[in-house]
DNA sequence: CGAGTCAGTG
């Protein structure tokens, strides 16, 4: 038996034991001593994921070159065996085997897996030793794995040196922009198509996915219209994403849409739907939808509870969010984990049953986080109960003391109460602690462009108009009985001053540049990176019964559809 | 003899 057919034999080996009756083969004639059996014999070990045989294997390897530590490091990095792929990779730099074109890409993926940057810097370091970032691979790899570890500038550094840029790479490149800025990563994917690269399916999940993040509408019907010209297929990842784009640049209606087209559905898409329902606040849709989900003979996972029960709370769907929470271990085997708990908070909250939300957070055994005590003081805030609101920022600075918006919210709950002692302790301990407010941005698409607002922003070429437009809205508002409500401006200063500075938040510049940009028919649909303030809520509501405008508002956790005085949130938010 | 990119929650 010499080198062919002992490769051909291993072509064709279809489970462990062959390989191993072929492995035998080769030691009793020989041919084992041949690197290109060896390796391919390593190679087919570790494509059945049968690494323990590899490593024996390869330990007893007369000769090994840089392929068969590749096939070694690779094969490790697959399975998921980060400390022996690592361990193999610095055993090989040890041995003084020169990694080659291969051996980097493959413990680069451990990197990325593991987010591991400080060694995915090491391994960016050994490419550069060896002269290997010139190879497209490589390099792919490692901007590949910058991007997973969201240091994007690194990513894009290489990424912009790289001789040759192809589709993949591209991709990720878009991909990664979409997870830390979405407007970016759609800019991408514009240059990219200017380059004259052809993306395929995978490709556009990854820019239907930015649209959904940036939660631009336009860009959503865009890109849709550009998948079905091109002909590529609803299919259960694609299909899915599109809900997901869809819902969260506002439309539930053309979410559903894509849901009753796509001829397959698993979970996940089931999933998507019923949460889409739940953050436009329709609980009896989500509901409806997760009957015809088990009718179907699809077995909810963790997330379709998760997002089943948001959406009873969302809806105030108190009574149907407790009975699924109570079967959701018994009849589905699905256990609660910290978010099944975090939306029963809320949900309880939101009723005003603070005392059972808090024996919920008493008795429960898993690990209590941040989102959870946020929930309980979400619940405070609107029932205005300090002295549980105390008891839950101290839990809640305590997990998380760096997180600048908790103080914003802390201040805006005591301010509300009154309590001006309290607000001047977190506002100093925001200070103390050097946090810097995030600031409030809303962004608003008109023509196809999308226009950013900050508090006070002038930067718009029609501020004039804008500001004009604003006040006359105020006016009208005023004489409807609207009181600006101050206490959400945190600010050391006059009324009068605070006034002014709520009265240009970005929320309501935006809004005031809508009703002069965008046809009366079509509702003003705005999206905001931080929550809805008190005072821009009344306002908007109060737009919408005055001007007789819908406005469809995206903040960071939730829709908001304002029409006719009323928001779709029910004033829970 | 071997390599990279995609979907749902809070």
């Amino acid at each position: 038996m010499g080198h062919e057919s002992c490769i051909s034999l291993l072509y064709q080996c279809r489970n462990l034991f062959h390989i191993r009756q072929v492995h035998a083969h080769t030691v009793v004639n020989g041919t084992f001593h041949d690197l290109v059996v060896a390796n391919k014999l390593l190679y087919t070990y570790a494509l059945h994921r049968a690494m323990d045989d590899a490593h024996y294997l390869f330990d007893g390897m007369t000769m090994r070159d840089p392929t068969s530590c590749s096939i070694m490091v690779g094969g490790f990095a697959k399975l998921g065996d980060y400390a022996s792929c690592y361990a193999m990779f610095r055993e090989v730099l040890r041995r003084g085997v020169a990694p080659d074109n291969y051996t980097l890409p493959a413990v680069t993926r451990t990197c990325r897996d593991r987010k591991d940057v400080r060694m995915g810097r090491v391994i960016h370091d050994v490419g550069l030793k060896h002269g290997l970032l010139l190879d497209h691979f490589v390099c792919a790899s490692l901007v590949d794995m910058y991007a997973k570890c969201l240091v994007v500038e690194d990513a894009q550094m290489l990424f912009d040196r790289m001789l040759s840029k192809d589709l993949v790479t591209w991709t990720v490149m878009i991909g990664a922009y979409a997870d830390c800025n979405a407007y970016e990563s759609l800019i991408f994917f514009d240059r990219m198509m200017e380059e004259g690269v052809v993306p395929d399916k995978i490709a556009m999940v990854t820019v239907v996915n930015a649209c959904a993040k940036l939660g631009a509408m336009h860009r959503a019907r865009f890109v849709s219209e550009y998948i079905s010209r091109k002909g590529f297929s609803l299919d259960v990842i694609l299909g899915t994403a599109m809900i997901d784009m869809y819902a969260k640049c506002g439309s539930v209606e053309c979410a559903r849409d894509v849901f009753d087209r796509m001829k397959e559905k698993n979970v996940i898409s089931w999933s998507a739907m019923i949460a889409a329902y739940g953050y436009h606040g329709r609980g009896k849709e989500a509901l409806d939808l997760f009957h015809m989900m088990l009718s179907c003979g699809i077995l909810p996972n963790r997330v379709t509870f998760v997002s089943l029960l948001y959406a009873c709370s969302h809806a105030g769907l108190i009574e149907e969010g407790l009975r699924f929470f109570d079967v959701m271990w018994e009849e589905h085997a699905v256990r609660p984990d910290v978010k099944h708990y975090t939306c029963m908070v809320d949900l309880l909250g939101r009723a005003g049953r603070l005392d059972e939300a808090l024996k919920m957070i008493e008795t429960m055994t898993v690990e209590k986080d941040e989102r959870l005590w946020s929930a309980l003081l979400g619940a405070c805030r609107i029932h205005k109960d300090m002295k549980l609101a105390e008891k839950a920022a101290s839990s809640l600075l305590e997990l998380q003391p760096q997180n600048a918006g908790h103080y914003v919210l802390l201040s805006n709950i005591f301010a509300k109460a009154g309590k001006w002692e309290k607000v001047a302790k977190f506002r100093d301990m925001m200070t103390q602690r050097k946090l810097k407010k995030v600031p409030g941005w809303t962004w608003i698409e008109v023509d196809n462009k999308t226009y950013q607002f900050s508090v006070g922003d002038r930067t718009h070429p029609q501020s004039k108009e804008i500001y004009e437009m604003l006040m006359s809205v105020i006016k009208k508002l005023e004489l409807a009985g609207y009181v600006p409500d101050t206490d959400f401006v945190l600010h050391d200063v006059e009324e009068e001053v605070k006034q002014q500075m709520l009265y240009t938040h970005s929320e309501k510049l935006a809004i005031a540049f809508g009703l002069i940009a965008i046809p009366e028919e079509d509702p003003i649909r705005i999206s905001k990176n931080l929550r809805v303030c008190g005072d821009c809520h009344t306002f908007s509501k109060m737009v919408s019964a005055i001007m007789r405008r819908s406005i469809i508002v995206r903040d960071a956790n939730r829709f908001h559809h304002f029409s006719e005085g009323t928001c779709s949130c029910g004033d829970y938010w």
